[in-house]
DNA sequence: TTGAAAGCGGTACCAC
DNA sequence: GTGGTACCGCTTTCAA
């Protein structure tokens, strides 16, 4: 059922029946009611690529995914992120066009996408230190929206939680329970979010007056394997440390079985405070300090991304829209945690 | 940059243009050239909703992920099946749309995206016991292809791991290792994956002369909090399991917690079977047996389902596709597995 | 308040 | 081998 035809049904032309589809002002009431009912019944939807090609806008969002490109692995918080996105635009009637590419076709995956006419907007996901992506996406004139920070964080958009504070309260809340020892696996140093929650740490230890001890710091890929080797490799030193921060739930994974295996004890032995974990249950089940996921509020960014990009589509000349966004991250109302005192 | 632009530069008709851009045999090989040239001089770029108008197609995939109305969870492993789709397309020129819906909307999503000709296909996630996805999909004459498998297996195009025989490997296994008490942490009940995977726990208990203890077994979301809470119970009980046998990865975490909770020990008090777990550095690391990652399987479980379609796309008549698929799930090969003699 | 007709940017038939 | 032209299904002037 297409138009031409919804129309000789109703005995107008496709210009009245667009018209009265489309909520403008001049068809009356009455054909309006008529050509609703009709559409209904006749279960016509307008088709995408022609409205589209007379529109100009496809009604679609572009999310490419960058995957490293050797160990083709998706960090797992993207689906949290795509879940929150995917509910904004469908309740504004956009659709999402997701594409997972690797760090060497990047450019040409965002300059293929726009020149194809395929997507009203980006989404920028996975900011790195050394990242042209905001200059290329400016260069290409489409709006888009980074999750995440790159190095300077102004003249575009961005939505991001404040890493550097989560990580500098995670480490003081393991200084104030006696720490000494305090270590830190977190994300590859090419991400600008492991960047602050690296710098998150080092301020906090710093004002604690506790020496930095770059044996008990490490970045890698968010992946069981490299926490527990990690992990590991440092409880075997002669001078272990006693308490952990990690930068995600998969990581914390694998620390908290190199714990295990080398026979400590969870929160008698070693503490953990770990980033994104969803540890929620805990809070009934034993006395250490718990508090809720990330998770949530991942899904949570996703919305608030999609909506600042839809809301920039609609509105070209607004000045950049930024959001540093503290909620759920506050150690003491989120964060998963799970430590006790040594 | 446009077609008829490119032409006029070419001093050539839009009509020879775009027969040399689409391979056209009888184009002469010079101007090919020339146009060819042309084309990545000015980085041409067809557009895409045009190009979809004239021929009828969309180069589009669709996938709808259900998403649990209530706690809108997204099972992780989607982003591994994803990836593995995502990459088959963007090697065969097509592009990826992603929605996540609720169970309810799901019926009108299909409608929905196929009345409007955004997609060539589609895939469909999560069969559930009770779906009426393929008879809705064929009469809306749509080709797609299902990631699992209906009650039926018959009349439409599936790919499927072998469940139940990866969970009657895996409760044998355990059955060996002298185990008279296994319990099953499954997936929801609702779901075909989980129904047959406890099918095959059941038949290796059956086989084993071992009497089934609806105590032993309980379904759920894969979640943590479900894994952990049901193992507690579980293992509070007067007469509790020595081994788990277990869905997912995320309910084994919440598992291994409860266990470890109680001052037990994995692989001396308690086994472990967990179903996609990525374990593989323990290999190194200790003596427990284990086996590889099932992330990297439902990544090709996302490829093999995203060319089959593409096939049966370019081949509208052909007989459904339907592979059921071992690899990586034959315990002893791959499946995430951690466990010692009690 | 309604309709005719010209695009949007390609493809594909038909003639040359 | 190449070009003219109708058309894909919708929106949007312009005229009535």
């Amino acid at each position: 059922m297409d138009l031409k035809q919804l129309a000789k049904l109703l005995d107008l032309s496709p210009t009245t029946v667009s018209r009265a589809l489309n909520g403008f002002p001049e068809v009356s009431q009455k054909t309006r009611l008529r050509v609703l009912e009709a559409a209904k019944e006749y279960n016509y939807q307008p088709n995408a690529k022609a409205k589209g090609l007379a529109t100009g806008r496809t009604n679609t969002i572009g999310h490419l995914i960058p995957i490293s490109a050797g160990h083709e692995m998706v960090n797992p918080v993207f689906s949290d992120f795509i879940a929150g996105a995917s509910k904004a635009y469908m309740a504004a009637g956009y659709d999402m066009l997701l594409s997972l590419v690797d760090d060497e076709n990047e450019a040409d995956a965002y300059r293929n996408v726009t020149a194809r006419g395929r997507v009203d907007g980006l989404i920028v996901h996975g900011p790195k230190l050394q990242d042209n992506r905001v200059e290329l996406l400016n260069s290409l004139d489409v709006p888009f929206v980074v999750h995440g920070r790159l190095s300077s964080s102004d003249g575009y958009s961005w939505v991001d939680v404040n890493n550097s504070r989560a990580f500098s309260r995670g480490t003081n809340y393991l200084l104030e329970l006696g720490h000494k020892r305090v270590a830190l696996i977190n994300g590859l140093e090419s991400m600008v979010f492991a960047k602050h929650r690296n710098d998150g740490y080092c301020e906090s230890l710093r004002t604690q007056q506790v020496a930095i001890d770059s044996s008990l710091l490490v970045s890698g890929e968010m992946t069981e394997p490299f926490g527990y080797g990690s992990a590991r490799r440092m409880l075997q030193s002669e001078n272990p440390p006693t308490a952990f921060i990690v930068s995600s739930m998969i990581l914390a994974i694998g620390v908290r079985r190199a714990i295990e295996e080398r026979g400590l004890k969870l929160g008698v032995d070693v503490s953990l405070v770990a980033y994104d974990d969803d540890l929620s249950y805990l809070t009934e089940a034993s006395d250490v300090p718990v508090f809720t996921s990330l998770r949530s509020s991942v899904r949570e960014a996703g919305r608030r991304c999609a909506e600042n990009l839809l809301f920039l589509i609609d509105n070209p000349h607004h000045e950049p829209l930024q959001e540093l966004w503290e909620a759920s991250l506050i150690i003491g109302e989120s964060t998963g945690v799970a430590a006790r005192k040594t």
